[in-house]
DNA sequence: ATAATAGTGTCTGTAAGACATTATGTG
DNA sequence: CACATAATGTCTTACAGACACTATTAT
């Protein structure tokens, strides 16, 4: 945040500041957020993506999000919890930061934009409760697996290989995997989730040992027999172990 | 990223998306990037800050930064770059993203302002190098301790608190104390930039193991003398293992 | 020689990987 | 009972913390 902005009457904003910026010629950019809202399914990561109706991208298929309502004096976390209960009815789930695109300035073909990329997890039971609204003018989305989603609009592609790599890195202290499993759940669910967002298998009979030493969970005397074999405890998610 | 955009004649965009948001009443935030110059100096992790010359927070200290050029089509990352080199002369240091803090509407009481922040690493010789441009209209600025530096302008304490965290969360796996060293650096000095950033003391012989374990490096065949004592061994950066 | 800093070697406790065994449910 | 999955126990290996000792320079 440098120096001077100045508003005139009609309320189009000049800037002004030290080092001579030409206020007269001054254009503003687009802001917009990204939601990638994700579940695990049949072990895999996916995300929600939307098909768009209109051009650029015309019939390709995106990331949900949209514009940032400056009018309203929306937040940008907020324009991007708005995106995610519109697509899927889902609230109060925890929507991260994962980065701002705005480096390429024909990342849209037609207007300069810069997208704010949040992400939510969730749950399989948030995952089934998306709402299809009624009235609503039939916006098609869809699930797909996040590795294999090629060919997206705009740089899509690029922000999901992003996401992948952030959720890969930070699932050691950050409570990824509690998030995408049901609230209570069983070792074995919440291994299945470390193994697909790590991509690679762990040990079962060393899974809790090393989860205890980072995270607090509470384990219930309630059992959950998912076919056949010994039924499961459930599990419950306390709170992470901060390693500072 | 969802719907549409309509460019006017005027070149005014106007937004007309499946949503049925009202395009007339549309109005834009700005763009800022900040940067976050640091540097380590008597073991203490700094911050070059810039004292306003206008209000809002007149006289307040605040991080560089400045107006992504959207007319000239500068890339946010440019941004950053250019407002680094305008500020200390140093070009091709490697510029990290750090988030973009665009939540609290009021954040400028001017008017909305959605600024991006991205940090530099400077090495001592790269700080020292700072110019002052002649000719420039004496942006005054200031190397600041970071944990000391309160009452800033805008929302600048709580940027350089994130900053603080994400330098101590990265510094595993990421190169940032060798960036703070010089390019030819002792042991010491990479030692001393772990624990400024780290905010406690390592075990001097356990060190170079540790590094040894995570990052590349090369031990010269130099040697320098830092007063009196044994001469230390020069290492040169090489690259980072990958733990994937 | 003495102080000061650099660098090596080794011991120990903890964490992580790997596997064997026991426990408890279903068909 | 046979089978499947959960849960426990233990052995081994790697890493991290801690400290003792040696090496090399300036004064």
């Amino acid at each position: 945040m440098s120096d001077e902005i100045k508003l005139s009457a009609e309320g189009k904003d000049l800037l002004e500041d030290a080092s001579n910026y030409d206020g007269s010629k001054y254009r503003k950019a687009l802001n917009t957020v990204d939601i990638c809202i994700c579940r695990i399914y049949e072990k895999k990561l996916q995300v929600l993506l939307v098909k768009r109706k209109y051009p650029p991208f015309k019939d390709k298929w995106a990331i949900c999000g949209g514009f940032v309502d400056i009018n309203k004096d929306e937040g940008m976390m907020d324009a991007a919890k708005r995106e995610l209960f519109e697509e899927t009815g889902v609230k109060g789930v925890s929507v991260r930061q994962l980065g701002t695109y705005g480096d390429d300035p024909k990342r849209d073909p037609r207007d300069r934009v810069i997208t704010t990329v949040y992400f939510a997890l969730l749950s399989p039971e948030q995952a089934d409760a998306q709402i299809i609204k009624p009235g609503d003018d039939a916006r098609e989305t869809k699930w797909f697996n996040i590795s294999k989603s090629s060919d997206l609009a705009f740089d899509h592609g690029i922000i999901l290989r992003d996401l992948k790599k952030h959720l890969r890195s930070g699932i050691q202290y950050e409570p990824f995997a509690f998030e995408l499993v049901s609230k209570k759940f069983t070792w074995l669910q919440l291994r299945e989730a470390y193994e697909t967002i790590l991509g690679k298998e762990l040990i079962a009979q060393n899974f809790p040992r090393d989860i205890k030493r980072r995270f607090l969970v509470e384990e219930l005397e309630e059992f959950k027999a998912e076919g056949r074999g010994k039924p499961a405890r459930l599990i419950n998610f306390k709170k992470a172990i901060s390693m500072f």
